[in-house]
DNA sequence: CGACCTGTTGAACTCCGTCAAGGCGTGTGG
DNA sequence: CCACACGCCTTGACGGAGTTCAACAGGTCG
């Protein structure tokens, strides 16, 4: 038995257990409450996307921004650089989540959205979102949220854990990772698959892939978790990471 | 002479330069480029607070998010705290631009406003302003266009400063502050007077006072800044700012 | 005047970055 | 099938940037 945790990250738009066959949303999209009619209205100008295989970009800094996405299936990194070419990664994102509201009010995209694993989207044209929430003013409510959510997001993740260490910060990402992802095996044991590289998740934290390793034996060492390949287990009591970030 | 450079930052609302008092509205507040009736509709709404004496707050993390503001004069720090209760400053905000707005969608304000400087704001209520919107839909995209500056904002700055060092972290942070409130003294200096303490520029940078204290002698001794109590002299040329942040 | 806050400086220590080497898994080509 | 290369991860040794602890200088305010 496989049971999923839900995110209190803000970063999901609908509940994820929505019944979406018996519209005409792609699963897992804007809309969440809304009548019929304004579905239907609002599926009218989004557009699936797909596959998009490892590697290939949903959208680059270079483009003109137009749309926002939201991931039906696979895993996004948004990644940028700085001005003297070192990599910069600002979060990854999963089914269910949304990318490029970042560049809102903005020409162009400011980052990269790279595919991880194969990954389908569902193109949101966002001047057409912006016309549309006139008429929907709940959907006006969605989006003004959602932003505010990201702002939040940001403060609670990549603000916050400038002031901690190595090993902390990890745990607060992982942790909020285990929030949105994270899963529960049949054997009681609650473990998060990482389809990123831990090259990646060092540079997302500000580290180096040396110190993140040295970190994860730590943390391993100490009975915090378990570091796998692809897969971090969690070892403790239920609310033991946070725990762990906070002392 | 005393010439004012304007923010490239995307935080001030309006231009500075408009004739506010053909209009009902406080100076630079929300609502450019609307005419006169909408202006009318908008003031309606709209309260002037203060005075804000220093260390008095203009909202707490536990009000309930009703309102945003607008700084018509004086300096707002934004502060919350780490579980663990060391403290975290999140922002500088001056005259002309918004704060609270990170609490949109959600029930509370997550940080403390605090005034550094005796300070008047301008409330804006927000739940009236989603209202608004739906009449008026500039109101409408100046709103989302404002929370998708505040995200790109933070990435500019917070973001991309966790991967330098201390002083160029300073520095990065010093020509921000001189886009938005810097001034060109009559001798042609460029000089940038500090309303916040220095302990808590090292806090919003993620550094200790002693760190950037000696950041900030070193800068000195390499001719880049002169270092005064509460005034920042820019030496060198006039691009040599963020040429020196990126080497 | 003395208490207090802010900022600066010095010395020892710590954590992370840097450089270098090696292990492991995967894919490819002989 | 094995050899080899490559990417990813880990480990070790070293050095450096920033923290910590402590002392002190200058300014402000009671």
């Amino acid at each position: 038995m496989v049971q999923r945790k839900r995110s209190s990250c803000g970063l999901h738009l609908v509940n994820p257990d929505r019944d979406c066959n018996s519209c005409d949303l792609p699963k897992k999209c804007i809309g969440e409450g809304l009548d019929k009619e304004q579905i239907d209205t609002i599926s009218s100008i989004i557009q699936q996307q797909g596959p998009i295989k490892p590697g290939e970009a949903i959208f680059r800094m270079e483009d003109r921004f137009r749309s926002i996405y939201a991931i039906q299936s696979g895993t996004v990194k948004i990644e940028s650089a700085l001005d003297d070419g070192t990599p910069l990664i600002h979060g990854f994102y999963f089914s269910g989540e949304l990318v490029g509201v970042e560049a809102v009010g903005d020409s162009h995209y400011q980052s990269d959205a790279i595919a991880l694993e194969t990954t389908w989207v569902c193109e949101i044209p966002f001047e057409r979102i912006e016309t549309l929430c006139i008429e929907i003013p709940k959907l006006q409510q969605e989006i003004l949220h959602l932003l505010g959510k990201r702002i939040r997001y940001t403060n609670r993740t990549i603000v916050q854990g400038r002031y901690l260490s190595a090993d902390r910060r990890f745990l607060l990402f992982l942790n909020d990772l285990y929030q949105r992802k994270g899963e529960i095996k049949a054997d009681g044991s609650r473990r998060v698959t990482l389809p990123m590289t831990k090259g990646d998740i060092a540079i997302h934290l500000g580290l180096r892939p040396e110190s993140l390793s040295r970190a994860l034996s730590k943390l391993q060492e100490e009975g915090v978790l378990r570091n796998r390949a692809r897969e971090i287990e969690i070892l403790g009591d239920n609310e033991g990471l946070l725990s762990c970030v906070w002392m």
